[in-house]
DNA sequence: GCCGTTTTCGGCCCGACTGTTTTCAGTCG
C-alpha cells in the first residue's frame, strides 16, 4: 500500500477524533504522522517497528498501528471508531464556517449525520436556540453548504497566478500602498491553489481594505477587518488580503507564505529560544518587540539559513537551515535548454520555426522538437505523424539547424506512445534515427496501476528510450498514479539510465514534488521540460521548475540544467552503452 | 499521541475575525 493511503486513514482518524471531541494534542499527533508518512521517501509499509518510530511524529502506538494496517488492511482502532462517530459526518467539515465543535453540537442535540440533514435542521430553524448559535449563524451555514456544492476545489497554479497578479497589480495603484505580494501556496507553487493571498502595507490599511472590498467582481465580502478581509468573486474564486505596518511587512509575508506546518515549527523553535512569534514579529521574554520589515530577519532571528518558499512544507527544512545544510536549489536561468517541445507536425500549433525562434528568445540553447507518435489520442486526424511524414520532418529540422546552427542546437526528437501492451508506437528501425526519443502513456489510463507500471517498466528498458514523458500519465494529479509501483520505476530508471521527466503543463505537472524528490534521492536523474505546444508556453517550464523546487532539486539532478555540449555528450554515453547490451 | 541541550511528565503556535456574548468560543490560516 501507497503512503498516500496510509496518510489518508491517519487523516480520517483526526477528523473523527475532533468531532467525537478528543484531545487536541492526540488529534494533532495524528495529523503530523499523516504528513510526515506522506512525504516520506520511502515505503512506510515496508518498515518495522523499530524503524517506523525513527520517523519524526510516528511513536510506539501509531508505529503499532502502521505495522497492523500494512500486514491485515485494517485497522481496529479506525473501525472502532467509525462505530462510535458516523463517518458521513466527515463531509460536514467541508463547509466552510463549521468546525469539529458545532459538528459534534449538531450531532449530539440534533442527530444531524449528514449534509442534507443539516441543511433541513437549518432551514427548519433548529439551529438557532443551540448554545452559542443565532440567525446570523444558520444563515452562514445554509450560505456555506451553497458555496459548497458550487465550489471547485482547486485552481491550477496558472489560473490562479493570473488572478492574483492581476489583483496585486490593481492595488499597487492605491494611493499610500507600500507593500504588496502575492503569498500563500501560490508562492510556495503548489501544483494547485485554494484560495488567493496577497499581503501589504499601506499607510492607511483602511483605505486599501475599503477598495479592496468593493471592487465590481466582488459577490461577497466573506470578512473584513482592519489587518485581514476576504472576499468572493463573481469566478467563485476567495481572496485575501492581510495587512500590517511597513516595519512588519516581512513577518507577514513569512506568516501568510507558510505552510501552516512550517510556522508551527518555527513558532515551536522560537519558544525554544525564549521568543514568541507571530505576523507582527518576535515578542521576547521580557515583552520587547523585534520587527522584520525583511522577511530573511525571520530566519536569520531564529539562526537558520534562508528557506526558500518552495521548501518551506515541515519537510526537513528547518533542521537543514539549523545547520546551514540546504540545497543548492536549481533556478530558471540553470534551465538553458528544454527537451520537449511540439510543432504543428502534430498536434502544436506552430511550425517548427516558430518554436525554434520562441525557444531562442527566451533565452534556450538547446531544444528538442518531440511531436507525437501517430496512436497518440491527444492527435486529431490531420495532426497525426506518420511513419511517411517523418523523414520529410527530419529534413525540416535539418535544414533549420543548419540556418541557426550558430544560435540554437535543434534535436530531431520524437514524444512515442507507450502501447497498451508496453511495446512502442513506432519500429525500433525509425526510432533510431532520432537524436531523443520520449516515451509517453496517453493511451489506456483507465489500466490498473499494476498494468500501468508494467507498461512504464517495458518502456524503461528499451534501450531506445532516452526519456520517459511524464511519467504517471496525464491530468491533474494524473490520477491514480499514486498507487504505481514507484520503488521499481525508480530501480529500473536508474539501471537503464534513464530519465523521467518533470511536465511543466500545469495541468499535469507530474512528476509531482514528492516523487521527484524520491526520484532523485534514489538517484535518477530527471528533467523539467515545458512540454509547449505553442510558441507562448515555452515559459510554462516555470511551474515544472516550482515542482522541481519543491522537491528538492539541485542542477546536477536535471540534465537540462546542462549546457548544450554535456546533453548531447550525455546521450551520446547513453546510447553508447545502450547498444552494448 | 509525541517528545526531551532544564523534563520520562507536562507541555504541545499564535492572532484575526465573527457572532453571541458581556468576556468568550469557534473557525480559519
Amino acid at each position: 500500500m501507497s503512503n498516500e493511503e496510509l496518510s489518508q486513514i491517519f487523516t480520517r482518524i483526526a477528523d473523527l477524533l475532533e468531532i467525537k471531541g478528543e484531545n487536541r494534542f492526540k488529534v494533532l499527533a495524528y495529523r503530523r504522522a499523516s504528513e510526515s508518512i506522506r512525504s516520506y521517501p520511502d515505503d512506510v509499509s515496508s518498515l518495522s517497528q523499530e524503524e517506523l518510530v525513527d520517523i519524526p511524529g510516528i511513536g510506539q502506538a501509531l508505529a503499532e498501528k502502521i505495522v497492523e494496517y500494512s500486514q491485515s488492511g485494517q485497522l481496529k482502532f479506525l473501525n472502532k471508531l467509525e462505530k462510535e462517530v458516523p463517518p458521513t459526518l466527515l463531509e460536514l467539515l467541508e463547509v466552510p464556517g463549521i468546525g469539529p465543535k458545532r459538528i459534534n453540537l449538531f450531532w449530539k442535540s440534533l442527530g444531524v449525520t449528514t449534509l442534507d440533514e443539516l441543511e433541513e435542521a437549518a432551514r427548519s430553524g433548529k439551529l438557532i436556540n443551540l448554545p452559542g448559535m443565532g440567525e446570523k449563524s444558520t444563515a452562514r451555514i445554509l450560505a456555506g453548504i451553497q458555496a459548497l456544492r458550487l465550489k471547485k476545489k482547486r485552481y491550477p497554479i496558472h489560473e490562479a497566478e493570473t488572478i492574483a497578479q492581476e489583483w496585486k497589480e490593481r492595488i499597487s495603484q492605491v494611493e499610500g500602498v507600500q507593500y504588496i505580494e502575492i503569498a500563500g501556496s501560490l508562492r510556495r507553487m503548489c501544483p494547485t491553489i485554494g484560495d488567493i493571498d496577497l499581503v501589504g502595507s499601506a499607510e492607511s490599511s483602511l483605505k486599501v481594505m475599503d477598495f479592496f472590498v468593493s471592487q465590481p467582481e466582488v459577490v461577497e465580502v466573506l470578512s473584513q477587518g482592519d489587518f485581514k478581509s476576504s472576499i468572493r468573486l463573481i469566478n467563485g474564486v476567495e481572496v485575501q488580503l492581510w495587512l500590517q505596518p511597513k516595519e512588519k511587512f516581512g513577518s507577514l509575508l513569512q506568516f501568510v507564505t507558510g505552510s501552516k506546518n512550517h510556522n508551527v515549527r518555527l513558532r515551536e523553535l522560537a519558544n525554544k529560544q525564549g521568543l514568541s512569534l507571530s505576523e507582527r514579529g518576535f515578542v521576547t521574554n521580557d515583552l520587547k518587540e523585534i520587527f522584520c520589515e525583511e522577511e530573511s530577519k525571520v530566519y536569520s532571528t531564529l539562526g537558520l539559513a534562508f528557506i526558500p518558499p518552495e521548501l518551506r512544507e515541515d519537510r526537513g527544512e528547518i533542521e537543514a537551515a539549523a545547520k546551514n545544510n540546504l540545497p543548492n536549489l536549481i533556478q530558471r536561468e540553470d534551465l538553458v535548454c528544454d527537451l520537449h517541445l511540439h510543432s504543428e507536425w502534430s498536434d502544436g500549433k506552430h511550425s517548427l520555426r516558430e518554436m525554434a525562434n520562441a525557444a531562442m528568445n527566451s533565452g534556450l540553447k538547446l531544444i528538442a522538437l518531440t511531436d507525437h507518435s501517430s496512436s497518440a489520442p491527444t492527435s486529431r486526424e490531420e495532426d497525426k505523424l506518420t511513419i511517411e511524414d517523418i523523414s520529410k520532418r527530419t529534413q525540416a529540422i535539418r535544414e533549420l539547424q543548419d540556418e541557426m546552427k550558430d544560435k540554437l542546437i535543434i534535436l530531431n526528437g520524437i514524444e512515442v506512445e507507450i502501447l497498451l501492451d508496453g511495446r512502442l508506437d513506432f519500429p525500433d528501425k525509425v526510432l533510431e534515427a532520432f537524436d531523443l526519443v520520449i516515451a509517453s502513456i496517453h493511451l489506456g489510463l483507465d489500466q490498473t496501476p499494476k498494468q500501468l507500471t508494467k507498461r512504464l517498466l517495458s518502456a524503461i528498458q528499451n534501450p531506445l528510450v532516452d526519456m520517459i514523458g511524464h511519467p504517471g500519465g496525464k491530468g491533474l494529479f494524473a490520477s491514480g498514479a499514486q498507487e504505481l509501483d514507484w520503488q521499481r520505476i525508480f530501480a529500473a530508471s536508474n539501471k537503464y539510465n534513464t530519465i523521467l521527466e518533470i511536465n511543466s503543463n500545469p495541468l499535469h505537472l507530474f512528476l509531482d514534488d514528492i516523487h521527484a524528490r524520491q526520484a532523485a534521492r534514489s538517484g535518477v536523474l530527471l528533467a523539467i521540460n515545458s512540454d509547449a505546444h505553442t510558441t507562448s508556453n515555452i515559459s510554462q517550464i516555470k511551474y515544472g521548475l516550482g515542482i522541481g523546487r519543491r522537491a528538492w532539486l539541485t542542477p546536477e539532478n536535471v540534465l537540462n540544467a546542462s549546457e548544450p555540449n554535456e546533453v548531447l555528450e550525455w546521450i551520446n554515453n547513453r546510447r553508447a552503452k545502450s547498444a552494448g547490451r
